[in-house]
DNA sequence: TGACACCGTTTAGCATAATTAAACGCTGAG
DNA sequence: CTCAGCGTTTAATTATGCTAAACGGTGTCA
């Protein structure tokens, strides 16, 4: 018995990251009604809510989040194959960005480079897990972590700390009983497997590290952010939160930070890069 | 205007990987017919064709074999996530492996494992990049390679090594023309950026390496096997292909091997095996 | 407190897309 | 030359997706 609702799959993607299904209705140009159906019937088929049903809305389940995590990176995978095909523009310097950090901060700084390098074809693609660089047909990506990778070449582009990050709710449990309680109850969110930087964050925080029991791995900073705000639990999140942090639907629970973490220009490793790449790289530095 | 096809596109995925549009559809229970219709609109859409039609049956296009690639993958991505969601059978010990391992060497060995480990739950998680294991929930992976990994720990399972392999027609090239020619002409066939493979053989061959001008990315083992006796180019493939070299479909290039390759039992590096993942690797290194 | 706005759900009917069966055209095998 | 195999086409049928409108619940605000 093979799955065969990829169309209600992607429908229900676009609901869980909007976050609304009448919202998601009118970005998918069809009615509330519409959608709601797909997803129900998706629940149906697969067997398990998606969706909790809140009295303003919705909110994803814990198999929800699950799903999504997985339907975000694999739609992406296939749609960003689908653009490079039908704009067969090898010319074009593709930039491999989560969506986070492009709409974040790389698009509101874009327009001067286009200024400057008209000649540049420059195509933005947007990814989850920003690996496999060449096989996606990626010039160049930009990673947030320590700068340690195997598979690429880098060069720090900003440094860009991380701390521990909650809710209001979080945040008062942190004054009330103090952080490493709020750690050791809370579950910790992840950015992947890979990453070290909880375990580092420990370190450099002088606490000693105890195998979280609850943890949940979150890839998309997006979705990861908003599951703070939705109190799942306690992220390391960077300093592009600004506004969160200014309207309060976020707060910083430590002074420690992952000083040494930041955004990296990278490519993958034994290629020489293109004096295309070389332009975006300096423009990159020049106004980080 | 946004992608809403999936539904058609995994239906390309299916037919790709089978070769054929009546043996496709046999396999999706519809008629060829319908199988046909689908491929047709859809190529409509993306504005571009999948397949070359031959008088015999189909063939993947150039796009068409870019196209694969990206939906194996993003499909198999979230197919697993529902699995794994829906019999959420958390004592159940997952192993990540490729396809074309599971068929040629995993499978027919696995009974006397089931025999003697009645208690463990096993579940084969096909996968084509056998990267991020625990945001996939793989307890462990079989993947094959030099050993040299810095996001997971591995032990050997067994040595596999890898040679230049390509059709009789290439074969005869060699014959005729050398092997250094015949590489500088044909496409080599990679299975992934990270590989350093064909690097490495070019080195243990001694033959200069030359940055290759026609270059096809095939990560699925099975589809670059089949890309090979299609006539594709030449690819390092393992020692697992013996049935294809005996039946005269695929031929031996060169006596140099990388003999340092082989298939390796992984996990995702920080975790500490359970004790069924020790079972496993016990019995598999036993039998290897 | 009560009217209202906001969401998601439901209903029934309609529009679109998927699927079939059957015939067709092509090519290579015998 | 005939036949078998494969993909395509056509027209009719079936399934699915979609809409409009009404509905039920809940929080907001006069």
């Amino acid at each position: 018995m093979q799955f065969r609702h990829y169309n209600q799959l992607k429908v229900f993607t676009i609901v869980a990251k909007i976050g609304s299904i009448s919202a998601a209705a009118e970005e998918l140009n069809l009615t509330k009604g519409a959608v709601s159906h797909q997803i129900k019937q998706l629940e149906t088929t697969l067997g398990f809510k998606l969706f909790e049903r809140l009295p303003r809305g919705v909110a994803l389940s814990q198999k929800g989040l699950a799903m999504l995590n997985s339907t975000e990176e694999g739609y992406s995978i296939i749609e960003s194959r689908i653009q490079r095909l039908q704009n067969d523009d090898s010319r074009a310097l593709t930039v491999g960005v989560s969506t986070y950090f492009a709409s974040r901060w790389l698009s509101p700084r874009l327009t001067s480079f286009l200024d400057q390098h008209p000649d540049i074809r420059l195509r933005l693609q947007p990814m989850i897990e920003l690996t496999n660089l060449a096989n996606n047909g990626i010039d160049v990506a930009i990673r947030w972590g320590s700068g340690h990778w195997h598979d690429v070449e880098s060069i720090l582009l900003f440094a860009c700390p991380a701390w521990p990050s909650g809710n209001s709710k979080m945040s008062a449990v942190v004054v009330d009983k103090g952080l490493e309680h709020a750690l050791k109850e809370a579950t910790l969110l992840h950015d992947s497997e890979h990453s070290a930087a909880w375990r580092e964050w420990f370190s450099a925080a002088g606490v000693t590290w105890h195998d979280p029991e609850k943890t949940l791995i979150i890839p998309d900073p997006n979705v990861r952010v908003q599951a703070v705000i939705d109190g799942q639990g306690i992220a390391l999140n960077d300093s592009l939160v600004e506004g969160e942090l200014e309207s309060g639907k976020l707060h910083r629970l430590s002074k420690t930070a992952l000083d040494s973490y930041g955004y990296h220009i990278v490519w993958a490793s034994g290629t020489t890069p293109s004096t295309d790449v070389l332009s975006l790289s300096n423009w990159l530095q020049n106004i980080a």
